[in-house]
DNA sequence: GTCTATACTCTGATAGAC
DNA sequence: GTCTATCAGAGTATAGAC
């Protein structure tokens, strides 16, 4: 039975989970040519033609993925209610992606460096579901706006400075730490801030 | 004589100039490990042997790159001047580093790309100038916020933010693109939205 | 200073034994 | 299903002619 047909025994999928987790590591700190199945292999245990019997080719696993990494990435915001109370929609929006940065730095990476390097593998995707969803809720901000609920500003940046400065603890961690330095927890911290930030960016009073 | 040392011909500085050029364009997309100087060397219309000729190995010449990077990214930072108004001198940083994120996407995305690594070239500049002068100025700024001059906030935070927010319209530029759709200038935009959203969070009236 | 030729290593992928 | 052995091609770097 091919290992790509379900269903697979407990040690395929065992297998198959070691691998992706490994290839996350790897194309997320390297980048898709960087990356090497050697390093990957090893990282997960396995000699490279066995890593090769699950996934017929590096592609296959880069694609594997991301497949499922936009919509895991889009759903935050994909919960944003349009009946909810405004400032409770965005800040819970805010949080969530703060969470998924947090909860899942490798992700964010991997999307990070796919964009960087002008999304060969995504831009479909990006230019389709992404696109779409975030006319979507530009929308129900606008709406939001001109019901004088929130501050007006422009929503779609909007968007993009919650997806800015919540990435931006993911991606550049390291830099983050290095200038906190230690005795800092950069999340909760972060979170203190942002709340702070679109509570005022938001202000009706505006 | 070699052309590591100076003074170099014209000959010698033009071609120096055509290698960085094709390495800045290289190393920012596929970073250091994805990148080759077969890529590099037809790139700046040379051949590989020549292209090592003036330099050494493809660490030199990515060297060569990060060396100054740093401190042409921590410029803007650095013009911010503490007897200065406090509104002005953060909205200059701010429309500086957006200039330069426009100007200069590759060498963001050098940059990004380096610390998404986790900065394995650039850690010893990060931990220490770059935080020396993050504190410097977080000092500033917090002086300006006892002063009531702007409204408090975590300094350092918002030093990050003023990054992330201009940051990401360099980095993430396809995806910017792809979701505003043609018609539109990214910075253009960026700029009024960010002068909106500092000019609200550090109103002295929170 | 620049080229051709080449040494040597790494990398993705396959063959075939077990 | 997993391993050893191996291939072809790409990759960094060097030697040496001109």
């Amino acid at each position: 039975m091919s290992p790509n047909a379900r269903p697979r025994s407990r040690i395929q999928q065992r297998n198959r989970e070691l691998i992706l987790d490994a290839a996350l590591e790897v194309f997320s700190t390297h980048g898709f040519r960087g990356a090497t199945l050697d390093q990957i292999a090893e990282m997960a245990g396995l000699s490279k033609p066995n890593l090769l019997y699950y996934f017929p080719s590096k592609e296959e696993v880069h694609k594997a993925l991301l497949t499922g990494l936009l919509d895991t990435w889009l759903d935050p915001l994909r919960a944003m209610d349009p009946a909810g109370d405004p400032r409770v929609e965005i800040m819970g929006y805010v949080r969530r992606k703060l969470d998924l940065a947090r909860d899942f730095p490798r992700e964010s990476r991997l999307f990070a460096v796919e964009v960087l390097q002008g999304a060969p593998r995504m831009r479909e995707a990006i230019e389709g579901d992404l696109r779409r969803l975030v006319e979507e809720k530009a929308v129900v901000l606008s709406r939001w706006m001109d019901g004088g609920r929130i501050a007006r500003v422009d929503p779609v940046h909007l968007i993009f400075s919650i997806w800015a400065l919540t990435q931006h603890y993911a991606d550049f961690d390291v830099q983050v730490r290095a200038v906190l330095g230690p005795g800092h927890d950069p999340f909760v911290e972060a979170g203190r801030f942002l709340e702070i930030l679109f509570a005022r960016l938001l202000d009706p009073v505006h």
